[in-house]
DNA sequence: TTGATTAGTTGATTTTGTCAACTAATTTGT
DNA sequence: ACAAATTAGTTGACAAAATCAACTAATCAA
C-alpha cells in the first residue's frame, strides 16, 4: 500500500465529507440536531432500547444523552418504563408523536437524497450502489477477521 | 430511483459517517479542533489565501475564523501581511512551524488510514479506490450539467 | 453482607459556533 | 470627483453543543 493510496483515500474521505454534510446541513435546517436525529433513528429502528445501549452504540456521552432524552420526554416524543429485571434502567420507546416526528424528518431526509440523484441517469445510480456495496463489503470483510 | 436506491446511498452514508468518524476522532485527539485542521490544509496547499476565501470554501463564520487565525498568529503558525491590491485584506501564510504542525497532523492521519487498510489486501485496496473514483466520477459529472 | 460496579441524573464548566455592530478600505453610480 | 453602497476583517455578547465530575439508587460478586 502506498502513499498514493492514502493520498486518494483521504481525498475520497474529503470528497465525501462534503457530501454528508450536504446531507446532514439538510437535516440540522430542522427542529433537531444531529444527535438528537441519531438517538431517534436508534429508537425508531430498535426496540427495548435503554439509555445506556444508545451511550454505547452512539458513543455519546451519558448526561448529554440524559438531558436529550428529558427534552424529548417534555415534548411526548418518547415514554420511559423501568425495566422489571433491571430496575436502575429503563425501557424506552417513540410515542406516536415521536414515531411521526421521525418519519418526517425521514422523510426530508429522503427529498433531499432524491435531489441529489435527480440529475443522475437511471444507469449509474445503479452503478453508484454497485460501488458503495463494494466499498463496505471490502471494509466490512476486514472487520471480521481482525 | 426507487426507495431502496434511496435506503441504499443512506445506509451507505451512515457506514461512511462511522468511517469519516473515525478519522476524525483521531484528528481530534491532536491539539487542533476539526475546523482548524480544515484551515491549516487550506493555507499548506493554496498560496495567497486571505480570510474571505478561506470564509467561502469552508463555509465559516467570519468572526470565529477571525479569532482561530488569531490564535494561529498567537502561536506563531501564521502570518499576515495587507495587501498591496486591496488594504482590507491580508494575505496568509503559513509559518515554517505552522508547515511543520500541519505536516505533523498529516503524518498521522495517514498512520490512521494505514492501520484502517492494513488488515486489507493489496488487492482489495486497489479495488476500493477504484470504486472511491467511480464514485465520485458519477456525482461530479452530475455536478457539472447541472 | 459489604464492597465494587452500573444506570442514569444533575450541576458546573468548556468548547464550539452564531449574530450583530463596528471600523476601515474599496467599489459603484452619477 | 464624490457620496452611497459594499466588502474585509475584528470584536463583544450570546447561544448551542458537548464534556466532566459528583452524586443517588439499584444490582452484582465475593
Amino acid at each position: 500500500m502506498t502513499q498514493q493510496h492514502i493520498d486518494e483515500i483521504r481525498s475520497f474521505n474529503r470528497f465525501y465529507t462534503g457530501m454528508i454534510g450536504l446531507l446532514n446541513g439538510y437535516i440540522l435546517n430542522s427542529n433537531y440536531t444531529l444527535p438528537e436525529v441519531r438517538i431517534l433513528y436508534e429508537l425508531y429502528y430498535q426496540e427495548n432500547v435503554t439509555a445506556s445501549m444508545i451511550i454505547t452504540t452512539l458513543k455519546i456521552d451519558k448526561g448529554y444523552l440524559s438531558r436529550i432524552l428529558f427534552q424529548f420526554e417534555k415534548k411526548k416524543m418518547i415514554a420511559k418504563i423501568r425495566s422489571k429485571q433491571d430496575k436502575r434502567s429503563a425501557i424506552i420507546s417513540l410515542t406516536i408523536k415521536g414515531q411521526k416526528e421521525f418519519e418526517s424528518l425521514n422523510l426530508a431526509s429522503n427529498n433531499q437524497i432524491k435531489k441529489i440523484l435527480d440529475p443522475i441517469s437511471k444507469d449509474d445510480c445503479d452503478k453508484l450502489l454497485y460501488h458503495m456495496g463494494q466499498i463496505r463489503k471490502i471494509f466490512s470483510a476486514s472487520e471480521t477477521n481482525k
